[in-house]
Parts: C-alpha cells; sequence; structure tokens
DNA sequence: GAGACGATAAACT
DNA sequence: GTTTATCGTCTCT
C-alpha cells in the first residue's frame, strides 16, 4: 500500500489482468500508472482481441517477433513503435497464449508534472502554454514521452517491474463511456466495436 | 475548436 | 519493397 498525499492506492494484482480484456480496459479508467516518481491518471483505454480483432497485431493469433509479447501471460507491458517516431502503450490481457492488450490512449497528469513537461516538450511545466497544457498527455504516443516510455520496457511486468498500476479505493469513477475505436478503419468489420473506453 | 496534411523508421513479406 | 496510423503545424472559423 501506498500514500500520496491524502489518497490511500492499492497496487493492482496479477489477477486484476488474467480476465476479460473488455473488463479491464474499462476498470482501467480512473486507475493510475506510476513510473519512478511519475504519476499519471487512466482517462482512455482501448481494447485489443487478437482472435477476433483485425486491428490487433496478433490477428488470427499471428506470432512475430514484434507480437510476441501479446502472447505472454496478462500483466505484461506491451510497447511498439509507430509512425516511426512515437511508442504506445499497452498492458497486456488475459491467460499465456491468448493474445489481447488495453492500449492506454490518454491519460492526466498528477505527479512529477515538471520532469514529464521535460520530457514532453523540454521545459519546466508552468512555461508551457494553455494547448500545450491541453494537449500533454491526451493521446498514446504524448503520454509514452511524457513518461519517458520507450522499446526498451517492452515486456517487462506491471506486477514487478518499473511501471505499475494502482487504484485509489476511495474514489468512485463515474460516467465511463464507450465508443468506436480511432483510426482502424482498415479494421472493416472490427472498426466498429465498442472497445473504447474514456471518461 | 476543428479539419487537412506531411513526417518517418521498424516490422513484415 | 510494402505497410503502418499519431503528432505538430498550419489554416480557417
Amino acid at each position: 500500500m501506498t500514500f500520496l498525499g491524502v489518497m490511500v492506492m492499492d497496487k493492482l494484482d496479477r489477477e486484476f489482468f488474467l480476465r476479460d480484456t473488455l473488463i479491464v480496459a474499462k476498470e482501467l479508467i480512473g486507475k493510475y500508472i506510476i513510473k519512478e516518481e511519475l504519476i499519471v491518471r487512466v482517462t482512455e483505454t482501448e481494447a485489443y482481441i487478437g482472435d477476433i480483432d483485425k486491428a490487433c497485431h496478433a490477428y488470427g493469433r499471428k506470432r512475430t517477433n514484434r507480437t510476441e509479447t501479446l502472447f505472454m501471460e496478462g500483466g505484461a507491458v506491451y510497447v511498439y513503435l509507430i509512425y516511426g517516431m512515437y511508442y504506445c502503450l499497452n498492458f497486456v490481457t488475459e491467460e499465456e497464449g491468448n493474445p489481447c492488450a488495453v492500449l492506454i490512449r490518454g491519460v492526466e497528469p498528477i505527479e512529477g508534472l515538471d520532469t514529464m513537461s521535460n520530457y514532453r516538450y523540454s521545459k519546466p511545466y508552468e512555461q508551457l502554454n494553455s494547448y500545450q497544457k491541453k494537449n500533454f498527455s491526451n493521446g498514446p504516443g504524448k503520454l509514452c514521452k511524457a513518461l519517458n516510455i520507450d522499446k526498451s520496457l517492452d515486456k517487462t511486468s506491471l506486477i514487478n517491474g518499473e511501471i505499475n498500476v494502482f487504484e485509489n479505493k476511495d474514489e468512485k469513477v463515474e460516467n465511463i463511456k464507450t465508443g468506436k475505436r480511432i483510426n482502424i478503419d482498415y479494421a472493416e468489420e472490427a472498426k466498429d466495436f465498442l472497445w473504447r473506453y474514456y471518461v
């Protein structure tokens, strides 16, 4: 148990990630991701289920060097590069051999503002304009930059690794909305799955 | 506040 | 050699 100001935080155990991917994606909303001294709150997630999801890298249980992480037991960290310049942070779910994950699409910064701001814009948080603050970590590539996440964290553990996920038991997360996923028109029918969650 | 568009490198075939 | 799918910048309202 960790005390963060007045909040009492409990670390999520492996069981949390071994459940249905859609449940994990929904319940990750409002949880806290802690890396070193940096803390962010999850505001948007998206589920990826390899077996039935054409947008998933491991669709059809396709095993390649990159997708190998998705086949690991739930609770692993999956990081991949997109557009040749941005990283995306995912949490692997379900049992070993079932390639599913939850993509973290958006977070809000809680602790370590200046450190994150330096990673993101190379300047203190106070010097950011309102546009930069608004777009600080509201996208998968942005939050990775703010948290200094790169491929070296791929395949690491959420249970005993550098990245940990906590929940605040006193906090009720309400108004979780669902929606279609984004930027995956190529996935045909899978693009209409209501697998995106946000507040 | 919202829409258009180009940048870029790794994974894969 | 082909595919991939976000961010920053610019533009207009």
